[in-house]
DNA sequence: TATTGTTATACTCTATAACTATA
DNA sequence: TATAGTTATAGAGTATAACAATA
């Protein structure tokens, strides 16, 4: 065999990130997901429920106690879409933007620190090209 | 934001990298973990359960009902180990030997065909990098 | 009739502790 | 007393279906 499995690799980067980076969210109060769904509404400051839920890849039905709690923090709010009563708007308040942007302060810290055994050359190509594999 | 965290890039990668694999293991009667074993077993011909389970990052107790399974199917051996008798130690057979290459085959033309968006030079420089971000 | 959010339920996966037989 | 394998059980995570309100 000539090298493993590209699963194999990249399932033992990915739990050496999950591992990394979980107590990093714990110490600013957030799960991985909670964390995810902030950093969506940082990109997109305004989601339906359903729309956010598809956009990072998690179940509606989970969402909701999710976002109650987030919500709880007061770093989202529901908002009533006017347009379609149905809908609720979510949007992140100022709360939870520096509460996302604390806490991915120290994951970019860790990131660079793992990223740190590869050559600033090897760096950027890995940057480069991750993005188009994950399409 | 200069650009998505490790987290969800790596995520999504492996997401996809599931996802794609599920239906070839499936067409091969394996599961993922099942794949793994065998994987691993193909390297590291005999192991006792323990370091079986340690090495896959699998819960020794889930591993049991795992080795079953492939015993049953004669893809695998449970032997006691003469110097060892609390020990089992863990041999895969031809048949498992061959289900393993077969079902690595499909596998492997598919990481080829998700790598295709990559220039030759950009694979092999991917591939020499991830061992090192995954140890 | 279809969609949005919600709730309830079942199912899978995983972690923990306890048991046996050997050492 | 500790270790290898096993079993049982509880917990977390996930998926599915059904419901109310609105379109």
């Amino acid at each position: 065999m000539e090298r493993d499995d590209l699963g194999a690799l990249f399932g033992r980067v990915v739990r050496r990130l999950i591992a990394a980076e979980r107590p990093l969210l714990e110490a600013h109060g957030l799960t991985m997901w909670e964390y995810s769904v902030l950093t969506h509404l940082a990109k997109q400051p305004t989601e339906t429920q359903q729309a956010l839920a598809a956009a990072i890849g998690y179940d509606k039905s989970r969402l909701i106690p999710l976002l109650d709690g987030l919500a709880g923090q007061g770093l989202l709010v529901r908002e009533p879409d006017p347009a379609n009563r149905r809908a609720h708007a979510v949007r992140l308040t100022p709360d939870g933007l520096a509460r996302l942007e604390a806490a991915r302060a120290d994951i970019r810290a860790m990131e660079e620190e793992l990223l740190s055994v590869l050559s600033a050359a090897e760096q950027r190509h890995l940057l480069a090209v991750l993005p188009r594999l994950a399409d």
